[in-house]
DNA sequence: TGAAAATATGAACAGATGCTCATATATTAG
DNA sequence: CTAATATATGAGCATCTGTTCATATTTTCA
């Protein structure tokens, strides 16, 4: 039988997982990518910044929802907003989210071809 | 002003991102490392197996709730169980999980430092 | 100045979540 | 077989979450 995954923790990371403050903005990071509408919002910004509007359109949900969700990232620290005229521009203001997208999207897309079998 | 980070999203990812299924499996796993017990248990299993009980000292919390973090790993296959004699031992099944939470750890160590800033 | 467009925000509500408590099941020791 | 230990599970409950609806704010343009 298969013996589980174990991976070598380094000193570095092993400081982090015994400082609760560092445990607890980890989970919520990734609480932060939890959520179908938010986890839209951060791809697409991931690709270019965007305007409100813009985001509304490709998340397909209503403006109001997209302003709360705006707001929580904006809170969390992983987007920004300017103003730009009548639009207000957002952008991702982390480097690591994305990193943790290609590799979420990764084990995601095994797991999808998994089930199929 | 900066200008936000932006990432080449290549076109493997592009189509992952453009399939719903994987897009909702990806939050899934973000969800499973976005609350503060499930993240204790998942950086335990990192390191190495563990029985139910050794978990349930180390993350400090009763057992039929540790028990019950197990169930929703193991339904979305992130660990996997074995019994044991009288004991039931968990393991990763999974070997995103540890680049993911080594990605969310360092993200939020530097968020913690700035706030002392 | 007034209307239109873009965005933000508060209240309210339905559904999800994580825990506790009680209890069931499984394994081993005596 | 029986008691003890380890684990699992269902119900109930308080809290949290994501959305909608109504409304406020800001900017531009006529």
């Amino acid at each position: 039988m298969r013996e589980g995954y174990t991976v070598e923790v380094d000193s570095v990371v092993q400081s982090y997982l015994s400082n609760e403050d560092i445990v607890y903005e980890a989970t919520q990071i990734f609480d932060a990518l939890s959520d179908y509408t938010r986890f839209q919002i951060l791809s697409a910004l991931c690709v270019k910044v965007r305007s409100v509007s813009e985001l509304k359109d490709l998340c397909h949900v209503t403006q109001s929802a997209i302003s709360h969700q705006l707001r929580l990232l904006r809170d969390r620290g992983l987007v920004y907003a300017r103003r730009e005229g009548q639009h207000v521009i957002y952008a991702l203001s982390d480097e690591h989210v994305a990193t943790l997208m290609r590799v979420g999207l990764e084990h995601a897309a095994e797991a999808v071809a998994m089930e199929g079998e």
